[in-house]
DNA sequence: GTTCCTGCAAATCCTTTGCAAGTTC
DNA sequence: GAACTTGCAAAGGATTTGCAGGAAC
């Protein structure tokens, strides 16, 4: 479990660099946490996981730190029903989003012919595309399989 | 402009007598200049249309109002990023959005293919569809032809 | 008359901002 | 030392809730 995101912590440093922003124990484990984790956390799920190391970082630093993270183009936010979350987006291809309803998964996936076929409308609209959101919500196999479970979540 | 979505009335009528809830007159007013606009209405736009009408309308009954609807399957909500709009539903086909980031335009599409596309990756997945938003964001025609105004609207 | 509705003000929830003290460069 | 960061507390903005008075049934 070395060196994990090494890549993008030198492209936060960089855009810490040039931005004349300076370094802080704070960022650098907020960062390092948002990095090692798998995707789709809430402010509140990085912020806990951050104060097991560090019980003094306030939630204002995540925040905080969390904008850098996607001006610097490593973030991305994913804003559910009520909820924001926060993945990856560095390296990563353009995908969109499942989500339970019922035990709160989230399952990525991507369709390169939905993709086209928006591309073609907005073509035909004269729409030019800066970006979309395209959200599937319902139950996963898993809570499909037991729906007396349904309302546990929602 | 007579009889305005005179079915969707009696529809709300219904539910309120379902529910044993009565009617206002607060609430035909939000209901009638609902089922009149043309929709993608913020709860502002709304609130200040009725209180054209009805001065003394409050905010709190136009919010409540429009829960009613929703369960009534008359409205649907729309969540852009940060604010909130909502639609008629009834008698409407499924149909999703193309939203201008310049102007505040908001222009409908719907794909019979995209959602079959949708269908079948779910299905891959074992994951049972409930609902889903599919958003665009970017510039509509006439905002793409004066880029010089691109930033009037954020 | 009982039950529901309304508007106000207050309460929430999530996020941002002002500020004094502490860090980084 | 100048400029940036931090955490706290306070401010914001959107939506919901408690409540006393008013309307519907």
């Amino acid at each position: 479990m070395k060196n994990v995101g090494r890549e993008e912590k030198e492209i936060f440093a960089a855009y810490l660099a040039k931005n004349r922003l300076k370094r802080s124990d704070q960022r650098e484990a907020i960062v390092d946490t948002f990095l090692r984790s798998e995707s789709h956390l809430s402010v509140d799920d990085l912020l806990h996981m951050v104060q097991k190391r560090r019980p003094d970082v306030g939630r204002t630093t995540v925040y905080r730190t969390l904008k850098l993270l996607q001006a610097a183009g490593l973030a991305q936010e994913l804003e559910l029903r009520g909820e924001s979350r926060f993945e990856r987006e560095y390296n990563r291809a353009h995908h969109d989003h499942f989500i339970c309803q019922h035990c709160g998964d989230i399952i990525e996936f991507e369709s390169p012919e939905i993709e086209r076929i928006q591309d073609e409308i907005a073509a035909g609209l004269g729409f030019v595309i800066e970006g979309h959101r395209h959200q599937i919500f319902g139950q996963c196999r898993a809570c499909a399989a037991r729906p007396q479970r349904a309302e546990a979540r929602r």
